[in-house]
DNA sequence: GACATTTGCGCTATCTGTTGCGCAAAGTTA
DNA sequence: TAACTTTGCGCAACAGATAGCGCAAATGTC
């Protein structure tokens, strides 16, 4: 009875008469081979459905051939969209694509990055968790390995970063707001602690002093119900808002829902605009502007910057790092849909 | 200089002054160990901040402790939602999830599980691509790891699948439908060749005829603008539908769509309901009402066959996969919001 | 106190490819 | 024809962790 796993290299050098390396030469490219010989291993190979194990290989040393992609939720359609475009750039290098998610705990995010250490990923992309603890740095300080974060960077660490430039995307959204010619804009927040978001409370308050206006923020809602309140607390003050700026996606579907539940009409009576682009925001009536961020291209370019990093490292051996930690801010975009005023396209 | 590398069990046994046995054992559990000597190799553990290289494990005749995923996006929700869910029971079996994309391209997909083959996953959850050729058969039929199919059954195997029940699902559809009193259900249907789709359609058949009524299917749209035609044809005619029932999930929302724009009431005029939830269907107005997919357990189930399939293999070698393939069909479920004529809850 | 058992630990082969080095045969040049 | 280069290929030493076997010391049994 034979084993029932894979050949190895031997077993096709002994069925081909040939010596081990012979084989491994063939697999490699066939150089300094006799046409003859790669022809017979070839054949053996082939009847044989041979496939060189990656774990042996990986051991003399050469790359796994793999990177991890540690991020807060798969599910989340901004980081499949990122994962869907690191895979690609993975597999044009040849590489596969381990993901991990964190569900935003720092717990399960330093465990995660501990069993891609384990595996010996080429390469790390990162998407921090909500609440970096300097645990996330000591551990990210020790890595001998390339490390590439998206989403937002993480502090204090020379760590290379891919993030929307959530600032300027939040200014764009405001003057687009103000230049419409509301007056009252109402900006729901979330929670605010957070990198993107407090980056983009920044953007909408330069804007809204920089026109002589008042900030109006609400940074309660945190779901439907607090964003519903949130909403009609503000309607049925003194001086309502004209205009909404929700921050994040769901705030922005949840305050859509709730004025279309208060029947205020959109945008006539209340403008909205939403932070990050979302599949139905077109197809909602009124369909809904948002700041879309480049998520394709964060995925793409972390990946690109990541095997960047890793051909250096193969080069110069030791500051596989680079020196100089990069923060890529990637351009947003206005998408002009019908509630912010703007006639849809 | 030191090596920028990872430590070495072997370095780790000349720090603590012990053998390489010892750290071994210590490292998987530290049975039959003093627990001196187990302190002592801890710290020594501790302080080099070692890890134990996966690659030299697998080597020894290990897992690798990793299974991998072949789907067709990862940016699709539905597949992103069974990757989420996938990825959680491999990390409670202490392994990884490698995620590989095909774009629905039999060539890619094929080279994909070389890849994993290559890299010896332990396992593989597949999302087969649209057309399945015999390449995937011959090629599964040589792997001896197990193999699990998920969202449609790879025909003339052996392989284990978990879907969900369409033709089910299409009949309780069509049959609230009919319970509503709509007389005239009109199927889009999208690519009917697909499994999935194929499915769908035989329980909206059977349901019709079984109540006496005429089958109205159009095969024809595939994007919004084809969904418009068919629907604006449909509704010029003779005996209009009352009732439109979309296959696929973007159909249903290119239905949505060009209901709204032909200023069609729904469900007043024309009811609708589509096959698969999606984000918004429950914020527009009218909410969308639609058959939900078990999808996390779709992704979830699939993987636990995989692990229990490893487990056996583990005890019986040789027999790693099931000799009864099983295809298990999950349930699906109606949510009434009010596209159909129900109120929405 | 003699003998059996348990505990603690190291030596070494092994898993599968890769690679530097060496050797022989074929081809080239003087 | 001697000396040299090129081509083709195998031997054997790795890489890092694991496990069977053996041996010594500690513990237990009568």
């Amino acid at each position: 009875m034979k084993k029932s796993t894979h050949p190895t290299l031997t077993e096709v050098a002994r069925k081909a008469g040939v010596g081990t390396t012979t084989v491994s030469r063939v697999i490699n490219g066939g150089e300094r081979v006799n046409p003859k010989t790669l022809a017979r291993v070839l054949e053996v190979i082939e009847t044989l459905g041979y496939t060189p194990n990656q774990a042996a290989r990986t051991l003399k040393g050469h790359r796994t051939k793999t990177i991890g992609l540690v991020i807060p939720s798969i599910a989340d359609p901004f980081f499949s969209s990122c994962a869907e475009a690191a895979q690609a750039i993975a597999r044009s290098n040849d590489s596969l694509l381990i993901v991990t998610t964190t569900q935003n705990e720092p717990g399960t995010e330093i465990e995660s990055l501990n069993v891609l250490i384990r595996h010996r990923t080429d390469g790390l992309i990162i998407a921090p968790a909500n609440s970096q603890g300097p645990a996330l740095r000591d551990l990210l300080h020790r890595i001998v390995i390339p490390v590439v974060s998206i989403d937002r960077p993480i502090y204090d660490s020379q760590i290379a970063s891919v993030v929307a430039d959530n600032r300027v995307g939040a200014r764009i959204a405001t003057q687009h707001l103000i230049e419409h010619g509301y007056k009252r804009i109402l900006c729901l927040t979330g929670e605010s602690t957070l990198y993107t978001i407090s980056e983009r409370i920044e953007g909408y308050r330069e804007t809204i002093k920089a026109a002589g206006l008042d900030c109006l923020m609400d940074t309660s809602v945190t779901d439907y119900e607090s964003t519903e309140v949130a909403i009609r607390k503000a309607l049925s003050g003194r001086k309502p808002p004209d205009a909404i700026f929700a921050l994040k996606n769901s705030t922005t579907i949840y305050a859509f829902e709730a004025l279309q539940k208060l029947n205020v009409q959109v945008p006539e009576v209340v403008a909205l605009l939403g932070f990050d682009d979302f599949e139905l925001a077109s197809t909602v009536r009124p369909s809904i502007s948002v700041i879309q961020q480049p998520v394709e291209d964060i995925g793409r370019i972390a990946a690109e910057l990541l095997f960047e990093q890793l051909f250096e490292g193969g080069k110069a051996a030791g500051s596989a790092r680079s020196k100089v930690a990069q923060e890529i801010k990637l351009e947003t975009h206005l998408i002009r849909r019908s509630s912010c005023g703007c006639k849809d396209i």
